[in-house]
DNA sequence: TAAATTTGTGCAATCGTTCCCGACAACGTT
DNA sequence: AACGTTGTCGGGAACGATTGCACAAATTTA
């Protein structure tokens, strides 16, 4: 059906041996110029392609990287994919989008799929329902190239590169102790997630230095990270019916923030005069939402990017990596309802 | 660094040719079952995992299959990636996401990409820029399985999936009739696009059938479909600034339905006071929205699983198939701010 | 002029796997 | 006893490309 058109066919076209064709093709010095001329003519003639499958066999290596996330329907996320892809394109990977939809088995089967060889390296952002990452461990342990980002493991020693998450979450809060706000919630996802300790531990932290306390009653977990509407309503029906019901909430990711906001337009509560948000996310229409919300932005594109370069770095390097670094990039905090 | 076990580790090892190894690993009938045992219980030990690389040589296959879209951060894009998944995943294959940000010369370059045999076939979704489409009818007639969902290319001859296009377009805009409006505007990316000839058909059809009189001045072109915001703007300041202004408009897209409220909102314009608008949109938080937006929803997620059946279909086929058919799924008219 | 070097090309191994053949037992059938 | 089956297994050629080595012819050097 499809024939390409193999070094094979060229060689025997022109009477010459599979070596010279290659490399003649490879524009190597041993080739006379009218060999080369000759076979190079006739390649683009028949419109020759190398085949890349031989070549990843012969080399051992694909030029691939996996991408492991939760969702690319995600700002967040498609943005951080399109700096992983102005990277690799460059450098000539392939990109490999896998999606775990938050659920560590996914999570595994993916990870298993993309390594085997057939990627180079993997870029890694942890499903919210894992936390067991012997999966990942072992293929690091074997030598397999990987980098985290955004939502990382620490066990595993490798580079890393996430948003200043304490940071971010200290600043959304503060502003909402700003403007007033005493009784602040926490809505987060799992607590084994590297960036929900991190937002806690910034949220705690604005807390402690304004004076107010830190009430575990409003600290809530949506282990799935605000994919399942029914858990992210029910969360925020347990925090409504406190005794002292919180005034604001701190929410810890895109989606949960966006379910809250479903949430309360159905429970038909008034934001910001019944309750006020703010929440990190990498939405570009939030200025289009009723209510608005008040959003701490991660530079998704470049942590994309950083993340690449440093796995590619891993990927080409002649010897075992044995520093590691994390790169820890600034949040942006957009004000909207203030 | 990463040294995989292969076939022949576990022949030397247990004193076997690769032969054997391979049909007691493949569990075929004339190995005895003592043998058989005893190599699959090495195999596991020594945790065997297959070349799949060397597979795709040998077989001439790569298990793989090329989507071509103009973004994932897309709502409709990223459903049908769901629904490509979902199947694609169950009959073994991988998926290779590729987007062309709505560039002719990225849509170029990632279709040669996935092609060259990396790829057993493809899924497309033309950019906005698209008018030559020999790209891709190069590797049709070579043979690459392809099947079209979404913004198909008429020329080729293959399977296509899409949603009723002109019936959607159809129902919002006698929606917005219904609705009192007279003057309706239409607002849709570049004209080659298979989708802007059939949503403007069904806007067309609709004024017709309601008395109503087809202004060319009303419709307005956005060639980068909506991924430009000046474009977006500059037409609608154009449709603002016409004698007779329009006092509604039809939006045949996504990105294009948000760019409208964005610039709306920039100008301090109503929707729906000033001007009502209804739009072809699979966004998930459009009931966040303000103003909110009557929307035309595709059944992205089922357009993704059909094609991707398709398709497979095409690549395991035996003989050539030489009958296509083009599958046609009603769209769904969510009407908010009523 | 003979030896040494350069130049251009082919042979064959390699990557990991499958599969067509053929080898060679052990067995059953006339 | 001679022959055909059947059950197990190994050898080796593929798949497409690269590359170290060998080797002839052409050229330069001693």
């Amino acid at each position: 059906m499809f024939e390409p058109v193999t070094i094979k066919d060229i060689a025997k076209a022109l009477g010459l041996s599979t070596s010279t064709v290659s490399r003649a093709l490879r524009d190597t010095h041993e080739i006379s110029p009218a060999t080369k001329k000759m076979v190079l003519d006739y390649a683009k003639e028949i419109g020759y392609q190398p085949n890349p499958i031989a070549l990843s066999l012969k080399e051992r290596r694909s030029k691939s990287i996996g991408v492991v996330v939760s969702e690319v329907a995600n700002s967040y996320f498609s943005q951080a994919i399109n700096g992983i892809e102005s990277i690799a394109y460059d450098r000539g990977y392939h990109v490999i989008i896998s999606q775990t939809h938050e659920s560590y088995d996914r999570e595994v089967v993916n990870v298993q799929h993309l390594a085997s060889r057939s990627v180079d390296g993997l870029l890694v952002s942890l499903s919210s329902q894992t936390n067991d990452i012997s999966h990942l461990k072992q293929l690091h342990d074997k030598g397999l190239p990987m980098v985290f980002f955004d939502r990382v493991a620490e066990e595993i020693n490798t580079h890393k590169v996430i948003a200043n998450n304490e940071k971010g979450a200290y600043e959304a809060t503060a502003h909402l102790i700003r403007s007033g706000y005493k009784r602040i919630a926490h809505l987060t996802s799992s607590s084994q997630l590297s960036i929900s300790i991190e937002r806690l531990s910034g949220y705690e932290a604005a807390l402690n230095d304004h004076g107010l306390t830190v009430n575990a009653d409003y600290i809530k977990h949506c282990p799935h990270g605000g994919m399942i509407y029914e858990e992210t309503e029910s969360k925020i029906k347990e925090l409504l019916a406190l005794d002292e019901k919180p005034d604001a909430i701190f929410v810890a990711g895109d989606r949960l923030s966006t379910g809250c906001l479903s949430v309360f337009k159905n429970l038909s509560i008034s934001v910001p005069g019944d309750m006020a948000i703010a929440g990190f996310s990498n939405s570009d229409v939030l200025d289009l939402f009723n209510p608005s919300l008040t959003s701490v932005r991660q530079p998704a594109f470049e942590i994309g990017k950083l993340a690449t370069q440093m796995l590619i770095q891993l990927i080409e390097a002649k010897y075992p990596v044995e520093e590691f670094e994390k790169k820890v990039l600034d949040t942006e905090l957009f004000v909207r309802n203030a």
